[in-house]
DNA sequence: TTCCCGATTGACTGGTCAGTCAGCCAGGTA
DNA sequence: TACCTGGCTGACTGACCAGTCAATCGGGAA
């Protein structure tokens, strides 16, 4: 048993190890230009073990995503409904961030390979993105329904630019538009909710 | 000399019209699952006459995009700088908003193929795209010279948001996530430009 | 009428990969 | 020792498609 196990746990790295393989050369070159043998190569793997572990190069995108996605939808439905709004908002931007800060180059995947990618997998994960809209419209309506928020803006919308905003500030920092030094990213969470909470306009 | 410019005008709408026949492509089955083939059935044309006319399918987007891009550059650097700032911010959202309600296969087709296509066509236009950001941005810094915007926040993390919630609207009606009716389009660009000058928060 | 030339045609080629598969090897079992 | 099983290997194949090119067409000029 204790054999077993062992066996077990040995294919489970591997199959762990070609998984950050393929985060890496998708970040380097992207999904498309990725040849499945450039994955075996960077994990160090003959090119046939990764269909032992993968249907598909496809799969492997998508469980990256997914597995990261879960965890953004999780954070956002834990967010207690006895917190204000705008402390919510933050969490949800702070962990997209702290996700960034964390792991650049498999949010860089997500971000650039699914979550924009309209044509390809954004289409396919579709449902778990506008799940995340709606949660965060949510928020919003909640905070609407409290008063703290006005209440001329519809939910939806204020969410898409809630969570555009972000998005875009994640890809600014993925191609360099902006600089992303640790000051940068302490500060970025909560711009974003000042920047939508509270507007451009001084007060 | 008549008879020439007939025919270069006859070459010149030939052209035109496997261009449209392309917007009309992409913006169905996206730019990478469309084969030049499909390009030349939409047009009526035979497969080799896309040839003709272009270098290569890549082109035909490259084409497509700048056309349009360059007219928004031209928008953003006509608004008058004695304007204020938030009508021109108007303005940009204006014109974005409505090039959408004008011709949603194209304005489609950008953003999903290009603006949002960072490892592909979004690589090579981002010199025009960063040129975007960073006129929005000067918008926002010459608000901020006004006193009429805050100067706590960076005029280009301000710009992304700005065009980052734009985008996302477009993507939003795009993928059927929030309705769009002709009074939505009404409203949709001061409605942007009222979140981030505004915020959310109530005055 | 003949010639010319650019517009037009579509069959064909070359290159690229994703995914397959026949078999090898190591180490556990009888 | 012989056998077995499942991780592991990598050469190979079939499908796909962008781009080429040799040939045809049509209409104006001489």
């Amino acid at each position: 048993m204790a054999s077993r196990e062992r066996t077990t746990d040995v294919a489970v790295d591997k199959r762990r190890q070609i998984l950050d393989a393929a985060v890496r050369v998708f970040a380097r070159q992207g999904f498309h230009s990725t040849r499945v043998s450039d994955i075996a190569d960077e994990a160090g793997v003959a090119y046939g073990l990764v269909y032992h572990y993968f249907r598909s190069k496809d799969q492997m995108l998508n469980e990256l995503f997914s597995e990261r996605w879960s965890l953004l939808l999780a954070t956002i439905e834990e967010t207690d409904g006895d917190t204000p709004p705008r402390q919510r908002l933050a969490a949800v931007a702070g962990f997209i961030v702290d996700s960034y800060r964390h792991d650049p180059e498999l949010m860089k995947v997500i971000i650039v390979e699914v979550t924009r990618a309209a044509n390809s997998f954004g289409r396919t994960h579709l449902p778990e993105i506008r799940n995340a809209y709606e949660l965060i419209a949510e928020i919003v309506a909640e905070g609407q329904a409290q008063g703290v928020f006005r209440d001329d803006i519809d939910p939806n919308f204020a969410s898409l630019s809630f969570y555009g905003a972000i998005e875009q500030l994640l890809s600014g920092w993925i191609f360099d538009l902006i600089p992303s030094g640790s000051q940068d990213f302490d500060r970025a969470a909560d711009l974003v909710v000042e920047t939508i909470c509270g507007g451009l306009e001084p007060r």
